[in-house]
DNA sequence: TTCCGATAGTGGGGTCGCAAT
DNA sequence: ATTGCGACCC
DNA sequence: CACTATCGGAA
């Protein structure tokens, strides 16, 4: 596995040996089999694993912390890239054969803030290798490796190069490991999550260093960002679709900016009966904003009282 | 008995692709 | 050519 | 993505 190593000073990770015999070699140990390929139909969703919200002030020290980048989730079977539903990604060819042949999962990122640009580009059809220079594969995870977190990231750091921490194109290379560092308390985590976030990240995220790899909700992976709230105006009540048909789907709302925009998630289904009136002010919770200036992930919080 | 975890079903901003206009 | 909608990403 | 409602098993 050494094959797929960047040596010191080389500027391609994946082609210093017999390219072929490791192909082989490493395919088969990353239980890549034929079994596992007839398996996998083009639009079966990858079994993938999600992050809980880390406890403000919890313990970090038997985790590993790396960035939160905001891009989109992408999974590597060995000969194909897909994304979290399941589709296939159409990255032009040259790219992907750059990918080393092992189960990577991780991020499609081209750097902070440009989330829209890279969710829209990674889904088109037709790839335009310009564009698809400019994209990074963040890896952060090995699936089908053995062993916790800490092993499959000492597998990843044999197969990747590790790249900084926040340059989208690494060397000019595709892929490259997500770094991921050990910290001391939770100040010195909640330091780096404010760091990242002036800096345009979105926040952090930690890995149990013992937890196995397994897909779903999971309690040994988290997220760390931060939650914003303000306050905004009512302008209209819209209906509900399918369960809440009858009552209020969502708020029109306008803050303090002008900015209109909707609330529909938070609100109980008794609030959804007897909304907050149109004229009056709620807050709600967000966390960061759309490049047109918008809440990103707006959720209602509460009615303010009137006459406050 | 209470509480927790997983599931289903609502909702947001934004983009792509296709059908309807 | 423009618009609207469902299906995705987060 | 965030959230609420619901249900069944764990505590």
């Amino acid at each position: 596995m050494t094959c797929y190593r960047r040596p010191p000073g080389a500027t391609n990770p994946f082609t210093p040996c017999n390219r072929r015999d490791c192909l082989g070699r490493l395919a088969a140990w990353a239980g890549l089999g034929a079994g596992a390929q007839a398996g996998a139909q083009p639009s079966a969703p990858p079994g993938l694993s999600l992050a809980s919200t880390w406890a403000d002030g919890a313990d970090p020290r038997d985790w590993w912390v790396s960035e939160k980048l905001d891009g989109v989730r992408a999974f590597w079977d060995g000969q194909r890239l897909r994304l979290r539903g399941g589709g296939e990604v159409a990255a032009p060819a040259a790219w992907l054969a750059r990918l080393p042949p092992v189960a990577l999962d991780g991020e499609l990122w081209g750097g902070r803030g440009r989330f829209d640009l890279l969710s829209g580009q990674v889904r088109q059809q037709a790839a335009d290798p310009a564009a698809w220079s400019q994209v990074l594969y963040r890896v952060f995870e090995a699936p089908g490796q053995p062993g916790g977190f800490t092993q499959r990231l000492e597998a990843l750091r044999r197969w990747l190069p590790e790249a900084p921490a926040h340059d989208p194109v690494a060397d000019g290379w595709p892929v490259a490991l997500l770094g991921q560092r050990r910290v001391a308390d939770a100040a010195a985590l909640r330091a780096w999550r404010d760091q990242v976030v002036a800096q345009g990240g979105e926040g952090l995220v930690l890995h149990r260093a013992d937890a196995l790899y397994q897909a779903g909700r999971l309690a040994t992976l988290a997220k760390y960002k931060p939650v914003e709230d303000d306050e905004a105006r009512v302008l209209a009540h819209e209906p509900g679709q399918g369960r809440l048909a009858g009552r209020v789907g969502a708020l029109r709302v306008q803050d303090g900016q002008g900015r209109v925009f909707r609330l529909g998630s938070g609100l109980t289904d008794r609030q959804r009966e007897d909304p907050p009136p149109v004229g009056s002010w709620v807050t709600y919770a967000y966390r960061g904003r759309t490049p047109s200036g918008l809440p990103r992930f707006p959720t209602f919080v509460r009615e303010r009282p009137a006459g406050w």
